[in-house]
Order: C-alpha cells, then structure tokens, then sequence
DNA sequence: TGTACATCAGTGAACGCGCGTTCACTGATGTAC
DNA sequence: TGTACATCAGTGAACGCGCGTTCACTGATGTAC
C-alpha cells in the first residue's frame, strides 16, 4: 500500500503502471493517455518522466509486466499438468484463455497496444520465456506421436498459441456483434479437443 | 478516374475512403487521422463533412467495404469448391487469410480499428452475410460426420475463424519478434488440415 | 443558344481541447558529523 | 540528539502541435426558360 500522504509519492512507478493498466482495460489501447494515467495516480504529467522516458515506455513496461505474470501463469499450468503431456499441453492452452480474461489490461497492453515485443531486451526475453513453455509442452507432447509423421513441436505450439488468441479476440472481447452461442472456455476446449484427436493423441470419445 | 482538377473533386467520398485505408494499412489503426485523410486527398478538412458524419464514420465505411469484399472472396472460395464440402470449407479458410494478405488496410479497418460490427445495420448485415457463407460451408461439411459425433457446425466454423484470425494477427503481420519459421499459409493450412483429420474428415495422408 | 438562378461541394479561418514533453523550481527525505 | 547539507521526487507553468469540428463564405455546376 503506497503512502499517498505527502510530497513523495513512495511508489509512483507501480502506481503508473498500475492507472495504466487500468485505462488501457476501460478505455482500450488508444483511449490511455500519459497525462491521464499521471492524473489518476494523483501526480502531475511531468512527474512521469522521473520513471520512464515517456509514454511508450510506460506502456512497455506494462505489457513487460505482463509476460511476466502470462510466463509464470503457463508455467504453472505446464507443472500441474505434469506428468501427463497430454494434460500439461490442454492446461497451458486454458492458460491463456484465463490469462487473457484475467488480465484484461495486460492482455490488451501486450497484444494490442502495438508495442513491438523486440522494443527492449527484457521484453523479449520475458515474451520468450512465455513462449518456451507451450513448446516444451508441445514438445513432450510431441513424443507420443509416430516420428514419420510427427509435425515440428513449434508447429502445432503455434497452432494453439493463434487458436487461443482468436478465440481472445473475436469471442471473448466484448465486441458485441460477433456474438457466438458459445462460450469462448467451451470454444478453445472442444477446439483444442479436435486439433488433439487430428493428432492421433486422444480417442474419439474424449 | 476523378478529375482532380477543378473546385468540385467528383469522387471525394470514394476518394476518402482509399486514402483513409493507405494511411491505417501504413500508420495502423491508430495513427489515422480524418486531417490527414483529407490532405491525402487534396481537400480540405472540412471537406470531408459533406460525405460524413465524421471520423468514425468513415472509418466505419472503409469496414464495410472491406466486409463486402470479404464476403465476395469467402463467396467465391466457397463456390469455387462446390461441390465438394471439404474442397469449400478449406478454401473458405485459405480465402481468410488470402484476404488479410490483399486488403490490409481493410482488415484492420474491419478488425483492428475498434468500430463495433453492429454499428450501423448496412454493417452488420454485410459482417453476417460473411459469417454466413463459412457457416454454410461448415454445415455441408457436417453433413459428413456421424450425426452422434458431430458438433454444431457454427463452433467448428468458429473454430476456423478463430485459427485464421490468430494466425493473421500473430504471424502474419510484420510483427517482429513473433517470428515463426512458418509462412503465415503453412501454419494456416497445417492448422486447419490437423483440425479437419481430428472431425474425421480427411484421411491420414492428407 | 444564352442568360438567370438555385443548388451543390468545396474553402479557409477559427475554435477549444488535450496531448506529450521541457524546464527551472521547491518541498521532503536521508545522511554525516 | 540536533543541525547542515546533498539528493531525490515531486510541482506548475509553459510550449508547440495536430486534432476534430463549426461556420459563413464562394466558386462551380446544372437547370429552366
């Protein structure tokens, strides 16, 4: 809990990130500005720049911050899945589902906001940490199936990682009109389920 | 042609339009403005006031254009693969990304720009006339699959849309950083090919 | 065919706004003695 | 424990900018007779 009381701020810098967060999520990645996100932590516009270099920056450091918690959140997954390739594969695509839904700000801040993921070496490196795990998972996974006819693990990780993301956008969003009778939990879930099953991984009747 | 000479530009609206979708393909959704839109054009801002309500609304025009074309491409991918059902429904899905590929500008218009898709009935009318055809297409190939085991053809065309947009957004924008050493067709076609072998309606070899 | 006039599609100046950013500053905090 | 001082983290005023939008206007076009 930061001290509001007084000249200092005490934690300003989470602070930003934080109001950031929170506007991009209400108002999307275009309606977030500096100066608002300053007005909301009770600070000035100019203060900002004692903890970024500016608007990107800040912006960066939000999606950057969301890897993290979107790294650790698959990694989890991937671990409680464990021993099973199978059950550790379905748990990181959930993941993302839940990610995105929990993290609505992050989400947006890293996929939308039009920050490039190479814009800084930390990004990419957490962005990549991310990424490593759903194809370990699909790696392992990839070990039950017949060698000759075995697609490139990060094929098929690809293939769910963009699955995921369109079911995030087109049907999870609020974006009303593209309406689906289905929830996006049950889209990705029996999406997955028929891409697994192509796979020769699990039987017809799961 | 417009006859840009003279007072009276006699295509302004159109003219409009095709400037507004070079400046989102080239600056993003974003970095359009209805200012720069109108320079591009060779007219003044005010101009673009006597074609429309304003920003939002030619945005929302330059969507439904792009919808119209979506419409017609997905149409013509559909018949083009008549009469078989499968032949349909993977062109319909190629026809996707085909899309995004040709009209960029366009796609972002109708996905990335923020306008809401029932924002006027003339929109969502033509964004339902689209659906429509992949869901025609998903409800041949339905046929196909044993009436027990078969899923409502609305998700598994949910499904397609949801690979085929995440693949776009992922990997086939130049998006650095989220480098695949797969074309954005490839990871497309492998998708959906695992995808249709999983509803048990291509053989193993395909 | 020529003229008068209504209509239409632009102009250009002006507006208020909020933005991101800079700068010299000052109040608060922490440290050395 | 108290004082002097350096450092730090804010302020607040100012900037230039481009935005979307409005308004009264005017030049071009089309039409009636």
């Amino acid at each position: 809990m930061p001290k509001k009381r007084g000249y200092h701020h005490g934690n300003l810098r989470q602070a930003l990130v934080e109001a950031a967060l929170q506007l991009i999520e209400v108002r999307g990645p275009t309606g977030f500005t500096l100066s608002e996100a300053a007005k909301q932590a009770g600070v000035t516009p100019a203060a900002v720049y004692r903890h970024f270099e500016g608007r990107e920056d800040l912006i960066a450091e939000a999606a950057r911050q969301g890897y993290e918690i979107f790294a650790d959140l698959m990694q989890y997954a991937y671990d409680k899945g464990q021993p099973s390739a199978l059950a550790s594969f379905e748990a990181t695509g959930r993941a993302y589902l839940a990610f995105a839904r929990k993290y609505p700000g992050h989400y947006i801040a890293m996929f939308e906001s039009g920050v490039p993921v190479n814009r800084t070496p930390e990004l990419a490196k957490v962005a990549a940490r991310a990424r490593g795990v759903m194809e370990r998972a699909a790696n392992d996974l990839s070990q039950h199936i017949a060698p000759e006819k075995r697609p490139p693990p990060s094929m098929f990780s690809a293939h769910i990682w963009a699955m995921s993301h369109g079911v995030v956008e087109l049907y999870a969003r609020n974006s009303p009109g593209t309406q689906s009778p289905f929830s996006p939990e049950d889209l990705l879930e029996t999406g997955i389920g028929v891409y697994l099953r192509g796979l020769g991984l699990i039987g017809q009747d799961a």
